[in-house]
DNA sequence: AAACGAAACAACCGCACAGCA
DNA sequence: TTGCTGTGCGGTTGTTTCGTT
């Protein structure tokens, strides 16, 4: 028996959406909530298919989104968080607040691989243009985010840690990713300077948003920036102003509000100083 | 002003994942 | 354990807009 398709296509429209559309997709999710794509359609009385629905609530329609063109930082922050994470658009649009994975990958595709290739830069492998021939590309290879070194090093200043070595790799380009769980609350820092783009096991933060919530069902949202930070701290933003979960920022290690340790405090992109202005994001 | 090509944007499609019965 | 379902993601395609000749 297969799989029911996601809706009748032959009484959807299709194609760009009316005003008229948008404005009864969004006074049913004003009304209702997000969710149950599925029936959501004709419970607003729209012809169309739950999956349409719900691409143009979440790129288009949401009224946290911030339209227009991207700043010079965020193009920078892109072209960091590409080549860390690969075509990981949903990722790198959770660091980018009011912005979309379809609105990224456009943008990656229409302007910064250009701008990349005029640096000389393969977008793809982020290397020179002239290496890509005689280098793998980090997404067949271990461009792995190696943070064992410093592993090491913390490993030896503490006797009751366990040492946990994982390796994703996923078709549209792989991250690698040595990810040191000391114990259940504290992950050691990574080596790269630049991201901080740990991911944590912990046990749930009671002051959770909705945002941090587990989903209700399927999808793959993945649970890095979030585990009991506020977004300002998942992005190495413990000193902003805008934390907002309580952590305690002393020398280079934090202490949580739950009084367990944290490993932080580097310069997330040099953006201590709030370039980017991240107040009022939700993780996807 | 019209034709054409390139660029930008919007939307669709197929697949994968996780929860649940 | 297995299959179904709902949802999310990334790639791709279609459409519109803009610039040039």
């Amino acid at each position: 028996m297969g799989r029911s398709p996601c809706c009748e296509k032959a009484h959807t429209n299709k194609g760009a959406w009316t005003k008229e559309e948008d404005d009864r997709l969004i006074t049913y999710i004003r009304a209702h909530g997000e969710g149950c794509w599925r029936s959501l359609p004709k419970a607003a009385g729209l012809l169309r298919c739950g999956k349409s629905c719900r691409l143009r609530w979440i790129n288009y329609l949401r009224p946290d989104l911030k339209r227009g063109n991207f700043t010079e930082e965020e193009d920078e922050l892109i072209i960091k968080l590409h080549s860390l994470l690969g075509n990981k658009w949903s990722l790198i649009a959770g660091r980018l607040p009011g912005r979309t994975d379809n609105e990224i990958k456009n943008y990656w595709n229409t302007h910064i691989r250009r701008k990349l290739l005029n640096r000389g830069i393969d977008p793809a492998t982020h290397r020179p243009l002239n290496e890509t021939t005689t280098t793998p590309p980090p997404q067949e290879t271990s461009t792995t985010i190696s943070f064992a070194a410093s592993a090491v090093k913390e490993e030896d200043k503490t006797t009751t840690t366990t040492t946990t070595t994982t390796t994703t790799s996923t078709s549209g380009g792989s991250v690698g990713k040595d990810l040191v769980v000391l114990n259940p609350q504290i992950v050691v820092k990574e080596s790269c300077p630049d991201l901080n783009l740990e991911l944590r096991i912990s046990p749930p933060y009671q002051n959770q948003t909705a945002a941090d919530q587990p989903l209700k069902s399927g999808g793959r949202r993945l649970s890095s920036g979030s585990g009991g930070l506020c977004f300002s701290c998942s992005l190495g933003l413990q000193n902003s102003k805008d934390c907002s979960c309580g952590i305690i920022i002393a020398g280079t290690s934090t202490t949580t509000a739950t009084g367990n340790s944290n490993i932080n405090g580097y310069d997330f992109l040099g953006l201590k100083s709030n370039v980017l202005d991240y107040r009022g994001l939700e993780m996807k």
